[in-house]
DNA sequence: CGACACATGTAACACGTTACATGATTTG
DNA sequence: CAAATCATGTAACGTGTTACATGTGTCG
């Protein structure tokens, strides 16, 4: 994933690491606070791939740079990734979805407490999410995906009420967990 | 996030790995395909951690089994993490939301023809997600399941929907990429 | 002097994933 | 005989994450 967004920004222009992370964190850094360790590993993985080269300036006063820049086949796998839709089964491995079926499990725990729980969390969040959105000089990038992060919660809050319903309905009509296998 | 469903598994009951797969397949075999690996190494770390025991149950014309059940630990863990709300800063870490970003800072590609090729997707994996809800015999756990990656689904598209229109709007209005940083 | 910006990296860990290895019994 | 089911594991890989190591220059 972070492999591509650095062909993506690179793609733009040679830069280098510590360049990187600061475009990087005005982009995503609201939902994705990198470690730049994380951005070297990728470069020089990227270099090893041929994805990128990479050409070492000197600088007065400072250290050295590394300058990356995009190699041909870097454009093509970029352009390749961006190209194909993303992947077809639908993977839902997110936590508070497993936490609410943990919760209808586990039977230790009330599964509507784990909802409201939740759904605190989510209120809360959905509102720091609002309140990002409305920062100014934010960039066209970055509003989309504060935008699309606000969907989805939007989207969670909704089957947060499912579950309870559902839940609800559920209590009449079962004595004992009927196990199944 | 294995461990703890694993865990949640175990608190109905001992089981043995084998075993854990198959009724892991039937909850979640929908959204998560799993490596029967995965099973064994998650439960020899949960051994480790001492939130599991083991007990090797000989078998007649079949290899022996090793049954696992919960330690108080292990139930205080599984309870611990069940009751504790999910993690507070809303991560967008998808594929096609970077997919999109990405077709915009590329420039190579055209954003809106990426919107519109994930959107196929979409429709694709919506129509599939539906024909499994109408399966009969569902798990309640498995369609709350699908209910959420449903309604997630059909926020995606909303997304997809405001990039489209955004895109749109935005190329009236610039010329030239202007970097800043 | 201490904190911070600049600039780069290594090492280790966590977790999911795949490939590979083993071996018995049952079923077509 | 081949394939599927039952049953267990090791080794390696990919990727994200954190901690740690190193060093200069500037600003308060």
């Amino acid at each position: 994933m972070l492999r591509y967004l650095l062909l993506a920004l690179l793609a733009d222009g040679p830069r280098h690491g510590y360049d990187l992370k600061g475009v990087f964190d005005d982009l995503l850094g609201a939902t994705w606070p990198l470690n730049i360790a994380q951005i070297y590993a990728a470069l020089s993985k990227l270099e090893d791939d041929g994805f990128i080269t990479c050409e070492v300036v000197p600088q007065e006063n400072v250290p050295n740079r590394k300058v990356y820049a995009l190699t041909e086949l870097g454009r093509k796998e970029i352009d390749r990734w961006v190209g194909e839709p993303a992947e077809g089964p639908v993977r839902l491995r997110d936590e508070v979805f497993f936490k609410v079926l943990a919760g209808v499990l586990v039977d230790s725990k009330d599964p509507v407490e784990v909802v409201a729980r939740q759904r605190q969390g989510y209120l809360q969040a959905l509102a720091e999410l609002e309140r990002a959105q409305r920062e100014p000089g934010l960039e066209f990038g970055t509003s989309l995906l504060l935008e699309g992060a606000a969907l989805r919660l939007e989207a969670d809050l909704r089957w947060l009420d499912r579950c309870e319903e559902r839940l609800g309905h559920r209590r009449q009509g079962r004595s004992r967990g009927e196990s199944g296998r």
